[in-house]
DNA sequence: CTATTAAAATACCAATCGGTACTTAAATAG
DNA sequence: CTATTTAAGTACCGATTGGTATTTTAATAG
């Protein structure tokens, strides 16, 4: 054990307390004061662990990052099965992470590129990186499908790329507009729809 | 002329620039001191012209529909040529509006959106509503395409025209990661892809 | 001129903001 | 036991927040 008085809640902890908060109400809307009631962590401790607001949000956001968006990510860009049903899983988990499970509405990532849209260039760039990273991840499986024959060689990889990458943001505002599941489900359909003939199966059988 | 002493600036032109400031930096991040500095109106002149922070925040967020989002929504369900030459007209012009032009940058309507995930419902609510106005948009072009055989009988005008309005979100995000002007284009006429043959001419001549 | 009207401008308010110095509590080491 | 270490907790800081009461200025009406 070490050596002074135990810690009340690990600095982990309240990480992921902050980020929850960052991640619902935004950087601005949150006050310390919310992020003192979120952590259970008094306000020296949070100085103490994390440096200030603007740190602290940055740590947040790297948890979400490491914690929730790479794994996604990645396994976006992973083999699989055909394309289309690559892909269709991909949208399906990126749409269910932003309805579902009882963690904050949307992408934390979403959000804060909204957010932020001028102001602190430091961490504009990190979320220009971050949806780069996303869009990466979609190139690199339509790289492959296209070395394996699944899309014609014919099709340009890097527009359906950049394609696919914005598919997430109009999944997050037509949810924050109150589609239903099923019809957000519908649109995924739709948008697998720019995938040539013989990229896997139909999504309509 | 009226009666008093004569005002420095018209409220219209003072509501303006609050929408700019709003527009640009966010309902939260935007403070008194801001509006005051950004309209030139002292700050007791613009509690009695339009009342608080948040009654001008909603008169800005109404002048800015009244001004640009009706009038391209509108237009956007307009006959106008072809199906497909009519949706690469609208989303272009969207996109032009989000990015050119020397007003801040992104879509008023849809950075609202995202800012205000939870809290005020009031505000919410009128959000939720101007997104489903230019989804129905959307959806009165594709409905009047079907009975006009630019579109396919067989097509559901639903789907297609929530995954239209979120193009939208999809095009902003992207365009806030850095994508130049010509990838945006690009993925335009990769979202048009998924009308049916036949409901105009090509994207890729 | 004076009275009146209406807006600008100054000054101020309590509350909250992000951030810190200081004291107290709870553990171990000797 | 006392000394030491580490964190929790309290109290406070100046600055800024959203919001007003009050005064001054500039016009017209008589």
């Amino acid at each position: 054990m070490p050596r002074g008085r135990p810690r009340k809640i690990e600095p982990e902890d309240a990480l992921k307390a902050a980020m929850r908060c960052f991640w619902s109400k935004g950087y601005e809307a949150t006050s310390m004061s919310d992020l003192v009631a979120a952590t259970g962590m008094a306000k020296p401790g949070i100085y103490a662990n994390f440096g200030d607001k603007e740190q602290l949000y940055q740590r947040a956001l790297g948890h979400y990052v490491e914690e929730l968006y790479h794994p996604i990510v990645e396994e976006l860009a992973t083999p699989g099965t055909s394309l289309r049903q690559d892909l269709r899983q991909a949208l399906e988990k990126i749409l269910h992470s932003i309805k579902g499970s009882g963690l904050p509405m949307g992408c934390f990532v979403l959000n804060s590129t909204f957010e932020c849209r001028e102001g602190a260039p430091a961490i504009g760039q990190r979320l220009q990186e971050l949806n780069m990273e996303r869009r990466d991840a979609f190139l690199r499986r339509l790289l492959r499908a296209r070395d394996e024959g699944d899309l014609p060689a014919s099709a340009d990889p890097e527009p359906l790329a950049n394609y696919f990458a914005g598919q997430s943001a109009a999944l997050s505002v037509m949810a924050q507009s109150g589609l239903p599941l099923k019809d957000l489900e519908a649109m995924i359909e739709v948008s697998l729809t720019v995938l040539p003939a013989g990229s896997g199966e139909t999504g309509n059988p």
